[in-house]
DNA sequence: TGCGTTCATTTTGCATACAATACGGGCCGG
DNA sequence: CCGGCCCGTATTGTATGCAAAATGAACGCA
């Protein structure tokens, strides 16, 4: 292969992460991830080795094993046949997943509560607070960030890191669908997020888990209702 | 290479699986899972890429692509230097597992209570008795399997696959550290089980959600009480 | 036209080759 | 006796080559 600048397509490498061996499978695990959650690569599309491969800039033998290590993640499939399939999520999948992040969550967000720097707590708030101004452009973008940045901030601190570690699990695959979906989300969760974050900040562990389990379930009536 | 028989590790092979294509990544995934379950892999053990394909009959490639694909399921980890390391969960990690489990499992049970097709039900109670018979020899390695079946038996049948999967997931964890902490779990399970299987095939969702719970709060006393 | 069949092309599965890196052991200087 | 350096070896990371399987298109035959 002619050594080319190994450049990745525009935009997709993550940020930090000195990474002093260069570690292509790694960079082919973030790459793919990346462009599934920026819809570069659709559900249910069916990847071609040599064509991503050289898209990134790599050969097959890492495109492959950052695959397979994608595909026991969860993220993609060997369908049927005999190539990788970025995974479909339909609706049903959706739902139990909402199901079961309902039991999950509030737990989590129960079990946070008073145990959270407020630095994080305000660092959310300002991410959520400068949602507001952007143009739609970037909008959804940044609202996932910031819908990460909120999930995150209490499963990470609920003092149970298996259990934290499932809840990112389970948001990969109702994130999955919400991207594909999912259009206007931002108005209810914007008004959902801060109620949430402002029982966390209250340290009202009652209240920290009736709200996150209502915007749960609000994001299972949206999706009831939106979808066709 | 030589293409010898490519025969693997003696009873290393999952059975059935009229396996069409070879396809050597998920028989090398099939055996080094089967070869962790039986501790001919141990916790923290550190794999030789070289050595183990020779072992399994396959090149390196297929080897490294099935190692990814468990790295992404948990089973193994590339620690820190630059080798696979098989996880080793430590008793932190085991007992938050374990509630989690607490959280999932005992609403799986109820969910599927009434929903078990009493065939099921039968075959794992069959598969128990069989359990009292046996010497201690293959004892252990048939107590986990039913272990195993009991488990999925509910959340097979929970009419949540998110949920069985997540359970799943979980129970790996667990079983990575039983298998290497845990010696005589075999009478109080035996027990435990038993009235679990009595809840789901008496329909009673209360009851079966209460012997669930009971039995994953007794695992974690008695790896409390154990575990030096 | 409809349908099976053959052949060219694409695409994957696997093995191997090779370069780069880490590792360990002995050697030398102190 | 100890610490640091150097070199041979073990091991991993990546690319490439090749064979088998699938795909699909052209073609002939009914």
């Amino acid at each position: 292969m002619e050594n080319e600048p190994r450049g990745v397509a525009p935009g997709v490498t993550a940020a930090g992460e000195a990474a002093s061996p260069p570690n292509l499978v790694a960079l082919v695990h973030r790459s793919v991830t990346a462009m599934i959650r920026r819809r570069q690569l659709r559900g249910g599309h069916s990847i071609v080795e040599a064509k991503l491969a050289a898209q990134l800039g790599v050969s097959r033998t890492p495109l492959r094993e950052g695959l397979q290590r994608l595909e026991g993640e969860g993220l993609v499939v060997k369908g049927g046949g005999r190539s990788f399939v970025v995974r479909h999520v339909d609706l049903g999948e959706y739902l139990q997943s909402l199901k079961v992040r309902e039991i999950l969550e509030p737990e989590a967000a129960e079990a946070a509560c008073g145990h959270i720097p407020v630095a994080e707590i305000a660092a959310v708030r300002r991410e959520i607070a400068g949602l507001q101004v952007s143009a739609t452009a970037l909008h959804t973008d940044a609202h996932w960030q910031s819908d990460d940045a909120l999930h995150e901030l209490f499963a990470r601190n609920s003092g149970n890191d298996v259990l934290a570690q499932m809840i990112r699990r389970l948001r990969v695959t109702t994130r999955l669908f919400e991207i594909a979906r999912l259009q206007d989300r931002v108005a209810p969760d914007l008004r959902e997020h801060a109620q949430i974050l402002d029982a966390l900040a209250g340290g009202d562990g009652k209240a920290a888990r009736k709200a996150v389990q209502a915007h749960l379930r609000s994001l299972q009536r949206f999706a009831l209702a939106t979808v066709r």
